[in-house]
DNA sequence: ACCCAGGATCTAC
DNA sequence: GTAGATCATGGG
């Protein structure tokens, strides 16, 4: 598999990039999976598909694709090629073969076959690493519109702005009729130092979560950080969740969550109610407790149970869920 | 009023 | 080590 992507310029000097040569990329799979909280759908009136706009690396794009021949072409407006090589492209996970992860995970059973074809489109997506433990803290016993609401309000408040060009903002409201507001990157550890829970409990109503991001964030920053990337993923799978779980707030699906949606390890299994319904119907005929879970996961999926777990619950929850 | 949401923590056994 | 209560908040 080989992408190319290529960058052009629209009539009002709007930047954008083009991705060839990868299939497996559906705009709703990708950030309607749970894995996200920062982007959102806006109606493509002129192409008639999905556009979503999002903000990540401190920069804000909006995705679509349209087909070519019958093949996929990814849109990545307000990003330059330089952009798409320094950051995009590994966010997106872009160098990753997901048709012969597909492949792999489909030949196991047939409900994982049906589960890959309908998640086919599903990217995992390499966040940054503290919005993405700040956000799945967030997350614990939440709904994902109100997980969304509370991150939006944090970098509302905290988050640097971003500036918005005119072309940008023409380019959305032509495509989509939509009015582009202010917005605000996610804000770095450092700017988060002097925050309380009570301040966070005024900027978005987290509840008790408020404490675990004031107590997660005073350790991330005294030194007491996440591992650089490498060192994360030359861990034992055992001690990478433990060196997550030392934050205030983060459990075993939390971390797990977290080592996945920041691209640090693909052979974690975040076990939450969904995932447990799959495992109970599906491969045991019983409740499972957590232990279980993972070591059925370690032991049936291997490196891939980050993705298997991706398509399962993806799958799962629009099927039978709301 | 009750139940749920991509659970974690604290306590008691 | 593992079951049970408790933890805010908003929406159905």
């Amino acid at each position: 598999m080989k992408i190319s992507a290529i960058e052009k310029k629209n009539e009002y000097g709007l930047s954008f990039v083009e991705i060839r040569g990868c299939e497996e990329f559906e705009t709703a799979h990708v950030f309607e999976c749970g894995q996200c909280f920062r982007w959102n759908f806006l109606h493509d009136n002129s192409a008639g598909g999905d556009m979503f706009f999002g903000v990540a690396g401190g920069k804000a794009v909006a995705v679509s694709t349209f087909s070519e021949n019958g093949k996929k072409v990814i849109v990545i407006a307000n990003s330059t090629l330089q952009d798409f090589n320094d950051f995009w492209c590994d966010y997106f996970d872009f160098k990753r073969d997901y048709a012969e992860i597909i492949n792999i995970l489909a030949a196991k059973d047939e409900y994982l076959k049906k589960a890959t074809e309908f998640g086919k489109g599903i990217r995992i997506l390499r966040q940054e690493k503290f919005e993405t433990l700040i956000s799945f803290i967030l997350s614990a016993n939440n709904n994902i519109p109100r997980i969304k609401g509370c991150v939006e309000k944090i970098c509302r408040d905290y988050g640097e702005k971003i500036e918005i060009s005119q072309a940008f903002k023409m380019y959305i409201k032509e495509k989509t009729d939509a009015e582009v507001g202010d917005v605000y990157a996610f804000p770095s550890a450092e700017r988060l130092i002097n925050v309380k829970a009570e301040d966070y409990s005024l900027c978005c109503r987290a509840g008790y979560r408020c404490a675990y991001l004031e107590k997660t964030v005073e350790l991330y920053t005294q030194g007491n950080g996440l591992p650089e990337d490498s060192v994360m993923r030359e861990l034992s799978l055992s001690e990478a969740r433990e060196r997550v779980k030392s934050f205030s707030g983060v459990g075993p699906k939390v971390a797990d969550c977290i080592l996945l949606f920041a691209g640090l390890r693909t052979d974690v299994f975040p076990v939450d109610v969904w995932v447990r319904r799959v495992l109970k119907d599906l491969y045991f005929n019983r409740d499972v407790s957590q232990k279980e879970a993972e070591s059925f996961a370690t032991e049936y999926f291997g490196d891939l149970a980050g993705f298997a777990q991706q398509y399962l619950f993806y799958s799962m929850r629009e099927n039978t869920g709301k």
